[in-house]
DNA sequence: AAAATAGTGTCTATGAGACACTATTCC
DNA sequence: GGAATAGTGTCTCATAGACACTATTTT
């Protein structure tokens, strides 16, 4: 007789097979001082302990019901703060990557303003910003580096058609700081002109009043992104 | 005393913990006859025994080194050719889409020749061509539905800004079939003269001599991919 | 007024869309 | 020659790049 699927689940247990670690990690990006920084966290526990890595770990069977809960709990644990953009990158898996064995991440890239989460983050010493270019000269742990520079490269690339990046910045920002974020993003100055129709064609964001004059200079208009808004992408490409 | 990385190890064991269930599967497309066809394999073990799904199935971690490796094998399995287009699509991970329990696939994408595997698939009666339009009304199993979809919403967007879809013709093409391949995937027509621009733009493509003339009409340009290409993207899409 | 920064006007260059035109085949 | 299909010429339109111009602030 046949064995209904009911009978063959009863019998199943998953503890019989080994299956590979399962981790979920983020690169989580932020800009401030006209650079770009990483969120590193120190390993505290073996395997590569005393390496700084990105944020991430096990998932957690009882806590989180999917991967978006799994590496929201991570983000949440490590920064204090939901993400306002967080977004897929890749996921890699092989035999090398971990001393204990086959094991694959899915790995993740967030943006948050830094104010957003700076004080959660001072006040934990085993996780800091990094600026990106320091970042590349570190060790850090696994294949972390590869996956970071894969992050910063759909950075760049979603600088080139998309304002994705405003979410790296404050929740209020002005158009000469968003500009000046992209152009860092893909290495290369944008024309003002062009950044500017980009934004109004967009029609992403809206006014919040004129910024204080801190600077020298005429005062710049403070923006935000509209409420809802979704991903929006241009037909065509700034210059790479 | 602190303990080593390689006294840690030593007492590390896998199997003490347990780790989702983890899989890779493939949207497997191919163009012919003027349609967009997906590979289908009919599930001979339980859960969803006896439904259709994307070819996949648990990493072997004898065989397989990596995620690459683990699809370009299930992939060998079922078509009996290696993928000329692959590529990572998503990752997909949650306590609902296996009843056997927590559970994640790394799906990929990948592009062949129907010819290229025509014979192999026919002699398989687990595998077989589907038209997409038809599988998207089949109860697939899991949550490759949704899987297939999100795939073929990928290539559609390629469609706009690349030529990878040719990896879906056989070797040898003419651009109005590539263009109607193009067309097919973004539901649209496309003015020849922009196409044949981007074809001559892009300079991916090889002349191999005129079609004979098996239809009516002037006979058609073959071409064929060029060795070694990278992948190019236009700066400029096609109007979605 | 000068310096500095924000923001606009406008020209050029590129390439997609539109569409009429020519070219080559079969009947 | 007519029908069918392949392939080109050329105009328009949208938008990025370039860059000079105006606007508003501090000193």
């Amino acid at each position: 007789m046949q064995e209904t699927e009911a009978e063959f689940l009863k019998k199943y247990d998953r503890r019989e097979y080994l299956a590979p670690l399962m981790t979920v990690d983020a690169a989580i990006f932020t800009f401030h001082g006209g650079k770009l920084l990483v969120l590193l966290t120190e390993r505290c526990e073996h395997p590569e302990k005393g390496k700084w890595a990105l944020p991430g770990g096990f998932v957690d069977e009882e806590k989180d019901a999917s991967l978006e809960e799994a590496i929201q709990r991570k983000l949440q644990e490590k920064t204090g703060v939901k993400a306002p953009y967080i977004e897929q990158l890749i996921s890699v898996g092989n035999n090398q990557r971990d001393a204990r064995g086959w094991s694959v991440t899915v790995v993740y890239t967030a943006l948050v303003a830094l104010q957003s989460c700076q004080s959660f983050v001072d006040n934990v010493s085993d996780v800091r910003w990094e600026m990106y270019e320091e970042a590349l000269k570190m060790d850090l742990a696994f294949d972390h580096i590869e996956i970071m520079k894969a992050a910063r490269e759909r950075l760049k690339q979603k600088a080139l058609y998309s304002m994705v990046p405003a979410y790296a910045l404050p929740e209020e920002f002005t158009l000469p700081e968003l500009q000046h974020c992209l152009e860092v993003l893909i290495d290369k100055p944008i024309q003002k002109k062009s950044f500017r129709r980009r934004v109004e064609q967009a029609d992403l964001m809206e006014e919040v009043g004129l910024r204080s004059a801190d600077k020298k200079g005429r005062p710049s208009m403070a923006y935000r992104l509209k409420e809802g808004v979704k991903d929006f992408t241009f037909i065509r490409n700034l210059d790479a």
